[in-house]
DNA sequence: CGTTGGCTTGAGAGGGCTCAAGGCCAGTGG
DNA sequence: CCACTGGCCTTGAGCCCTCTCAAGCCAACG
């Protein structure tokens, strides 16, 4: 269960077994089924997660009643509401799971310590923390162009994840309609 | 000529004399003239930069040769290219002054140091990156929104800085023409 | 089989872009 | 001291990409 998110984290830092062992200990493990939230608007995200099966969707609701997709996550990803997190204001986000899934949990009070515990971990989540900033970079800058482009760049970085979301959902995180999109899909 | 940074740091964490001393000693003060590049495209981004007098921009030109502003940096923001960092990669963005400027900057690998001298030092940057994916995600929001939300949203949170920066800069950070800026704020 | 969710296609409207011209101001050099 | 130049802001006209609104289709499912 925990092979996934040791070897994510093996990537930027190395744990010795004991400290592994520690770590794993903090974490919850829940299965989600389809539509089923972790969080929904207006309450404090108390855990980021991990996901280990399927797939969950971050959006934001707007004055319109619109969706908007600020991220998705697939196995291998972290998801939560890191400025509810940061600040401990309600959220504005909605997260729920597009798959049947599984995900682990870690409270953020207990991660706060954990990181005075294990400095490592610390860093790791320094560096995850940059890769997603790095990775919103590119995003705002694919927002400032043509629907044909943003979803290309879409696809070329996230294409083999694209069969298991519907098209509604990945024309809301390209910020452009569901029609749109699929016009820009068959080059008419 | 450390008040600034250190004052900056003691909001998320504590350094006793001896580690602000320890880390101020790795900063370089640098004075820029305007226009004057610390970062060019295709150069490795070896600093990192604590604004401690003018203004700074970082932008992308994409193929068809215009701007795009990923970020401005006045005085107390921190500015790099933390991908480039991060991978050791040539960097795609620029980074010049807007103003006469000042900074103090760190080298990467040294920084990297003192993360390990210093792990509080570790959770001061976390912390801030935090804070700049949060900045990002509100940005990226705010890039679905037509130009005249785009605008009383930045002026809401930068409105103060606006006299400082020539409005085609606006503009490009906003992802619209200094055109449309320019009628919108004439609510014409 | 009716209902629901998702995809497709069309027609019209509109926000923002492009291209173009003109004005204002500060810095510079004759 | 003043004409010239470059940087920046302003305004207009026409066009295009994307949105909106509206229908219709198909597959899954209870």
């Amino acid at each position: 269960m925990y092979a996934l998110i040791l070897e994510n984290i093996s990537r930027y830092v190395t744990l010795d077994p004991q400290e592994q062992a520690h770590f794993t200990a903090a974490l919850q493990h829940k299965t989600l089924r389809r539509k089923e939230f972790i969080l929904q608007e207006g309450e404090l995200c108390r855990y980021d997660h991990f996901v280990i099966k399927g797939s969950l969707r971050q959006y934001e609701i707007d004055e319109e009643g619109r969706e908007h997709i600020m991220q998705f996550a697939f196995e291998d990803w972290w998801i939560g509401d890191w400025y509810s997190m940061l600040t401990g204001t309600p959220s504005v986000y909605n997260i729920d799971a597009l798959e049947d899934s599984e995900v682990l949990l870690i409270d953020k009070n207990r991660l706060e310590e954990l990181f005075l515990e294990i400095p490592k971990l610390e860093r790791y989540f320094r560096i995850i923390m940059q890769h997603a900033f790095v990775a919103q970079q590119r995003r705002i800058l694919f927002l400032q162009k043509p629907a044909e482009e943003r979803y290309a760049d879409f696809y070329s970085r996230y294409g083999h994840f694209e069969q298991r979301v519907p098209q509604q959902q990945i024309a809301s995180y390209l910020g452009i309609t569901r029609e749109t999109l699929n016009r820009v899909k068959n080059k008419q």
